[in-house]
DNA sequence: TCAAACTTTGACGTTAACGGTAAATTCGGT
DNA sequence: ACCGAATTTACCGTTAACGTCAAAGTTTGA
């Protein structure tokens, strides 16, 4: 599985193109331990795998899921209030004032809306691949309990 | 609404026990426009209303919804590696060891997959909270168009 | 064999999100 | 008026996750 004549390998800079990150990242990613250390050439120059590109994006993936920094609350936070600013000098406007206001209000929860979706729907893929791998596993101890009551 | 004779104010100290932060950290929140600055005392020490309570935690919720750093990202894979570990000298190890580590891996994605589940969970309720506000805005504006209609 | 392009390590810089501490005020009770 | 507890601002420190830059070494193609 390690010996495959058909593996082609890259250098960081190929490696940082296709995946979108940089050089500085990849070799942190590298020293935290996130990806393996790769095979090197001679002179040292690094060599990744298709393997090591694919984890690279699943790094890539997870990172992303992170998402919500301080600023990022405080603009879905400010969003909220949306709500008070349309409260505010509520019935001290005219009417086409106050349509506004709320069509700014519902464009701003669509948006939010749109962004927990979004985040919702990437967990949704993460969960799916790991209930699929737990099945396998299930599978494989299900395969192995019969086998051995068969023996006894 | 604001000349409320039942607020009740508290100080610092007293908003931190009872959201879990740290004095330091509301500081901060207030710093960086998270939360609105309070009103203060003659001396200056800061009043917090029920208000900014219930702000801190909803700040508190979307911190945490946060999640996933790098380390938690690499134990993430490390735990997908358990795959590689049980393929590893498959053949060459006894059952009730290849038992083990399958129990083990099973252990692992599960563990993984509730902590999905709560992500999923709080941005859920996330939604929710976005969705009901969406609707009262769209009766309101439902309203407004109707009232117009009917004077023209 | 030589230059241009690429890579390596190392070191310092930066931003976010706080933690900790100190010195000076302020508050609440007596 | 006074004391102890709570609070204020100010500033320095820290960790994570990279960015940036420099000096030196490596590859490759002509």
């Amino acid at each position: 599985m390690e010996g495959n004549g058909k593996t082609r390998y890259m250098q960081i800079g190929e490696v940082a193109q296709r995946t979108g990150l940089t050089q500085r990242t990849i070799r942190y990613y590298e020293e935290r331990g996130l990806l393996r250390p790769p095979t090197r050439m001679e002179g040292g120059f690094r060599l990744y795998s298709e393997e090591d590109v694919q984890r690279l994006e699943q790094i890539k993936q997870l990172t992303q899921l992170l998402g919500f920094s301080l600023n990022e609350i405080r603009q879905i936070l400010d969003a909220a209030e949306v709500k008070s600013q349309l409260r505010a000098d509520w019935d001290k406007i005219d009417p086409s004032e106050r349509r506004k206001r709320l069509l700014h209000a519902i464009e701003a929860s669509e948006s939010q809306i749109r962004l927990i979706d979004h985040k919702i729907e990437q967990l949704g893929q993460l969960r799916a691949r790991w209930a699929e791998r737990l099945e396998r596993y299930r599978a494989l101890l299900l395969e192995l309990d019969q086998v051995e009551s068969a023996a006894t």
